[in-house]
DNA sequence: AATGAATGAGGGTTCATTCAT
DNA sequence: GATGAATGAACCCTCATTCAT
């Protein structure tokens, strides 16, 4: 890749930061043209011309950041810590990526793109929330009894539950005692 | 109220319901003033003349929206089922009004009245949550060990997670195994 | 009509007149809607309000405009002149309002609304200019041998040249010589 | 010239080409340099490093096309072919390059180069039109008492209407009756 | 009180043209 | 000389809101 790919490269990467952001933020159609291409230093037509139209930068970004997600998955699931450090991190972390997107987001990805997005979950997602519980359930942190839809399920309404509440109350996650508490929730139920 | 007054309230009414159901089936930005106006059988200016704004109106959906969240939790908690079976119904009941507003619109309504909210949730949902957790404490399904702010939290979580999953997998809810294995779940955690 | 659909109707028509005049000298795609708005002297919306899309103005323009042909080619038919007065009439008035559409704007029509044109083409247009031969060959004016079809084809290419010639040398046309000239190659042919 | 200039002039010729091609079937407006640079295989720039601009583009387009057409008019003129075959030649040939040309562009040429129009239609064209009559006349196929400018008038007409009505109902023309009735029509006019 | 008509502001998109390599 | 990248201006269209009846 020479200098001229790799500044082009650049620009479209910039693009695509400014409009995750952006979108993050504000929503898909709160945020305009206009707005991604000030923040990130270039023409509404240098959008245009790396990628096409609005609906396709959001699928390019989509795209991207359901990648990063992956990765940072994999990461974590990769390392040598125990499942219960892995759940907390991958569970908790506001900083996950993941948190960043949602709501309307998604819905409108959905509509955008859904036999991509709908491969992409069965596929990817799915496949690596089955391979920690099985990792759980080999360390003795996940019940045997539990059936792997039910797990499935589980894991995404408390990784969608964390990532909407966080804009509303999570700052109390910031209190130790809190977080531990909530992984016993996790871990042994209300029943305790 | 006399005729006059009551058909007004009608007319008031009819147009808020016309934008709730709008509103909740495509967000607010995607709603304009004109579609509620012909859902609602009356004119644009009608609309300003009883609302003001379109602000004033989303404003005005969300209270009268949240009220009858409220009404519908209390209905189910002043109920004399068990625990367990009232955990349910406010967890996974996939008709629950509450379950239609999310995303864009809770984030909405934040930055459109952020008092009111902030207000409404520490004094009425989380009020009531803390009484439906005492209830569960004293049934014995719920561990004394854990504090209550992380029972509100984690409540929030389940909330959201399943509301915000509902649109994706929670058509595998109509399954009873996975019913069953969810609330042991959240009743017994991971761990089982 | 009351007073209110009255003004409503003068505005849709200012709005009409305004843009074929604009369409008839500079072509659909050289006019823009702002051109339009402020020669009918109304908002852009207004014109959107009445008319949907430009397309859809368009094509509205253009079936007034039909309208209109026909209303002036019955108007000459049904007058009691003789014949070849009536052909002079209607091949060469440069005020006709046929002349105003051409080249362009009839290909552009016809892309957007090709079944009326065909169907309007065919039943109006033919249908009248049968009766005009019939009248100019129980006048003697036309030979009985030529085939109507060929009549009909004459006709078109006729019309149409003058349209289309009369933007460059029709000037010549104010010389009455010229006419009398033109009428006898029409009606004698080259040979004379 | 060299094998450099050559390729250069080749390039400028294939632009040219692709341009006309384009031009003749959407028109000035609707073709943007864009999709003539891809049909010509060569990037925007190297239009304007060749032509200077879009506009000049045109003009350079049209005098080829110009050109074209007299050569191709001095062709059938210089052929011994009796006067009434090169009539119907001239007039009838539906792939008349000259019939690619029509309406909208016309116009826009006309706007765009006046003067040149001006004098090439006076000059070239009249003068060749001129020297057709005079070689109908010496055979007998025109009639002497026809004034100069009302045949002038006349040929442009028909090659105009012709050319106008082409995309309506020439198909027509394939049926030879038509064709001999037609001229039939040119030649001894309605009366017969 | 209610309405049809009208609008200013702004959004997505395209185009002819220029810049930098 | 040729190119990919970048742009200002303009266009069609929508929306929340106001005007006039």
């Amino acid at each position: 890749m020479n200098g001229f790919e790799r500044r082009k490269e650049k620009k479209k990467e910039d693009i695509r930061r400014a409009a995750l952001e952006l979108f993050q933020s504000y929503g898909f159609k709160k945020v305009s043209i206009d707005e991604i291409a000030r923040k990130a230093g270039v023409s509404q037509v240098t959008i245009y011309n790396h990628f096409g139209s609005k609906d396709e930068l959001v699928r390019n970004c989509i795209r991207t950041f359901l990648h990063n997600i992956m990765e940072k998955f994999k990461r974590i699931m990769g390392s040598d810590k125990p499942f219960n450090q892995k759940l907390e991190l991958i569970v908790l972390d506001k900083t996950d990526i993941a948190g960043q997107f949602q709501g309307e987001l998604m819905q409108t990805v959905y509509q955008l793109d859904p036999e991509f997005m709908e491969s992409f979950w069965k596929n990817e997602v799915a496949q690596i929330t089955m391979d920690f519980c099985e990792e759980g359930r080999k360390q003795g942190f996940i019940s045997p009894e539990i059936s792997n839809e039910a797990l499935q399920l589980y894991f995404e309404i408390i990784r969608r539950g964390v990532v909407s509440s966080s804009y509303m109350q999570m700052d109390a996650v910031k209190n130790t005692k809190i977080i531990q508490d909530l992984i016993k929730l996790f871990t042994y139920g209300l029943n305790g």
